[in-house]
This record gives C-alpha cells, structure tokens and sequence, in this order.
DNA sequence: TAGTTGATCGTCT
DNA sequence: GACGATCAACTAA
C-alpha cells in the first residue's frame, strides 16, 4: 500500500520510551493514524489521560498483572485496547518501559482525514464535532476493537505520526469517568479545542452515579 | 437545557 | 455475581 503522505512517518520506538505523564503531554498535537483499505484515517490528539503504574488505584494495572491488562506490561509503543460497559473500546498507548504497566489513554481527536470513513462507521448524521469527541466514539470512528489489541504503533495499520505544535494552552484535569485515583491531575487536553470530550460547556456530573449502574443491572 | 436511565458483556473476585 | 477509564436517548422543567 502507499504512504497517503509524507508527512505520515510513524514515530519509532523511542518516542514511547518516556514516561507515561510525558508521553500523554508529548501526544497531544500528534496525529493518530489508522489506516483503513490503504487510506489514512485520523486525527490530531486533542485529549488524554495518564494511568501510571499498579499504586495508581484508576489504572487496569491497580490489583497487579491479568490477561486482559498484559499488554500494558510490555514494551512501550503497543496499542493497548480493552472492551468496557459492555459496548465499548478504549485505545491507549503503551508508555515507560516493558515490566512497568503504564499507558496513556486517548480520548479525543480532531478528526483531520478520512472522514467519509469516520462517518460510515459512527454514522452519517454524526457531526464532524462529535466523531472521536470521547474514547469509545474514537474507537468506533477508526475502527479500533480487541482484535487490535497489543498491535505495535509504528505501521501500517495504525501509528502516531508528527502533527501540528502542541496546544497554545494545554488544560489539566482529573481523569473523566472513574472514581479512584481521583486526587491525581492526569488528564491533558487541548484548553482551546472545541473536539475535547469534556470541559468546554458541558455537564460537571455527566458520569454515572454507580449506585444507578446497580439499578440497570438486569435480573429483576 | 439539565438531569436520568438503559444498553450490554468481558473481566475480576 | 458484580462491576466498569461510556454513550445516547429519554424525561422533566
């Protein structure tokens, strides 16, 4: 297949050989490129989140090494992608270095190309805003499933790319959507981006009380 | 517009 | 058997 530019040059193995704190600052900016029937699609990074490590009691690695989170303990530069909630992915990126589980999740980008194929995969009335706004419709819109999972991240399939500068303002939060871990500012994202999956305008209690997720359990 | 609920299944205990 | 690094559709005001 051909390179859809040359700009595309997968980043190699040292530009994941960082800690998972710088990585996640490093990747915003990036692009994120899959490449679907022999055409690029992706975008630039415009959210993350760092999950450092089994003291980090947010991360997959908190309660120590299994077969679902393996891959974060391996060499950096791999995509790690679980399935959650029962209907959705997370991509993250493998950072730090093999034995050490760190990862930097994706949650956002701003869609660049192949949005045609984005839109046939999340739906043709999705607007461009809302493509990759937030990790599982990132996933959806690239087409990133366990089947990918553990995958290297220097091509063809999929790889980070150099993009545009890092963001003029670069935002910083607790991380979205869990309930441990919360005192740790790791989340980044792009403070101007209007693609960010949350903090523009949005709801400051968007996350499911889990006393809910109990209701909806099936059962009764 | 803001808040609430249901969907759905891999992983862990 | 319980829970979850989520999202979209629904309801109330």
């Amino acid at each position: 297949m051909k390179a859809a530019s040359p700009a595309l040059k997968p980043f190699g193995p040292a530009f994941y050989r960082k800690p998972a704190l710088d990585l996640a600052r490093a990747l915003l900016g990036k692009l994120l490129v899959r490449t679907i029937g022999g055409k690029p699609v992706g975008g630039w990074i415009v959210e993350v989140e760092a999950y450092i490590g089994e003291e980090d009691p947010a991360c997959h690695a908190a309660s120590g090494r299994s077969e679902r989170n393996g891959v974060m303990y391996g060499p950096p530069g791999h995509a790690y992608i679980y399935f959650t909630y029962g209907m959705h992915h997370c991509f993250n990126v493998v950072a730090g270095k093999a034995g050490i589980p760190e990862a930097v999740l994706v949650r956002a980008l701003e869609p660049a190309f192949g949005i045609g194929e984005m839109k046939r995969r999340r739906g043709e009335k999705v607007s461009e805003l809302n493509l990759a706004r937030g990790p599982a419709r990132l996933c959806e819109a690239l087409g990133l499933d366990l089947d990918r999972n553990g995958i290297l991240l220097a091509g063809p399939e999929l790889f980070v790319a150099k993009g545009r500068p890092a963001p003029r303002i670069l935002g910083v939060s607790a991380r979205v959507g869990i309930r441990k871990g919360l005192d740790r500012p790791w989340r980044f994202f792009d403070a101007e981006s209007p693609f960010v999956s949350q903090g523009r305008s949005g709801p400051s209690g968007r996350r499911q009380d889990p006393r809910k997720a109990l209701r909806s359990g099936r059962g009764i």
